[in-house]
DNA sequence: GATTAATCTTGACGGTGTTAAGATATGTTG
DNA sequence: CAACATATCTTAACACCGTCAAGATTAATC
């Protein structure tokens, strides 16, 4: 009774077929599910219907796996940076969208967004796809910040904004997150309070 | 050779004496050694000098002794606000030191600093003590902000102001702990930061 | 000094990450 | 098609973990 044909199509079969794309899939539910703290490869195994020492076929252990859900969190990042900041006005005015994205993307997926943020991989050099990942996010965030500024900026005032721009944007996503500052449920709410906060940074056609 | 006098002082007694406080102080010390995952109870227990059951007679679960763990990190936080406040300047310009003091303590107890704001206590009524001192950080950053603004303020204004502060600011915190942004290792070097970021918000005589 | 309560230890339970050894399917080469 | 090599999966085991129950030892109280 255990699993039957696994994935109804095809017949139960020893063999998978694409096993490595169904554990990420399973650990992407239950890691919001349980938590990032509470999430263990065994059950992810289980969730996926094959024995406990499977996903080792496919990851060189738990943190490879998890540095593939996080890889895939940063893209996803990107691609809802990328959305809103399209939505949000045809002019110059992306940033608000960014953050928007930004912030709507660590909402929805906070579990996720933990993880990727976490300290599993923190100057974890054999995690290159990750950093490249998560490097090409910070690019989209400086891009937007720096068609904001003014005109003629220094390197260093460049520099300045973005990072701040950046801290701003991720820290009020870790306190909505953390629940420490409440904001209502819908999008529009998540949207109206990335742009009050982006509103507090001196740039200009925001 | 187990432990021999367990202290130095007294001699060798079954009873501890003071073990709450040691093993807080082991924990400390371990949490930063090894990270706020790898940390088990089992190993602050060894590092005591005790056996594996004996940290259930001070503290309820894992989970009880890093949340008395993290309100001691509130607390320094608050502390090192303060000072660093203090230092920064007689007049109204508080608000820098605030955030100087703030990331300070992030960079010196990174672990420390993530276990405060993991998941493990996040909207858990249980752990009172420790949303009161982490309200009471808040307060302190917020009690700066309103100094800082300009003259009548709304109270939305207010609101906005002080998230947006500590977005930032907390943001900045984390994206160093994470090793996305470097800054020198020197308190110098980390004020400066410091200042360059809070330099960004629309506050007055910072 | 006897009783009660607090503190600590030993030993066990189920769960975890990980590895080794063996079973089964797929792919390739004659 | 047969034989082999390889990839994939399973079972079994290891050490470690959080936690609890039962018993030993010390401190506190009457």
């Amino acid at each position: 009774m255990t699993g039957q044909t696994r994935k109804g199509r095809k017949s139960a079969s020893y063999h998978h077929g694409d096993l490595k794309r169904e554990l990420l899939a399973a650990a992407r539910v239950l890691l919001e599910e349980v938590g990032p703290e509470a999430l263990s490869l065994r059950s992810v195994a289980r969730a996926a219907g094959v024995s406990q020492a499977a996903p080792y076929h496919h990851f060189e252990d738990k943190d490879a796996l998890l540095a593939a859900l996080a890889t895939e969190g940063f893209a996803e990042l990107s691609a809802h940076m990328d959305a809103q900041s399209r939505d949000a006005g045809t002019s110059g005015a992306h940033m608000g969208g960014l953050g928007a994205g930004y912030i709507l993307f660590a909402v929805r997926n906070p579990a996720l967004f933990r993880l990727m943020h976490g300290p599993r991989f923190v100057a974890k050099e054999k995690y290159t796809e990750l950093l490249e990942t998560a490097a090409h996010s910070y690019e989209m965030l400086r891009a937007g910040v720096t068609a904001c500024l003014g005109d003629a900026p220094t390197a260093q005032e460049i520099d300045t904004a973005c990072t701040a721009a950046w801290s701003l944007v991720h820290g009020a996503s870790m306190l909505v997150v953390d629940g420490r500052v409440q904001v209502g449920d819908s999008d529009e709410d998540i949207i109206a309070f990335a742009a009050r906060m982006t509103g507090q940074l001196p740039l200009r056609g925001v």
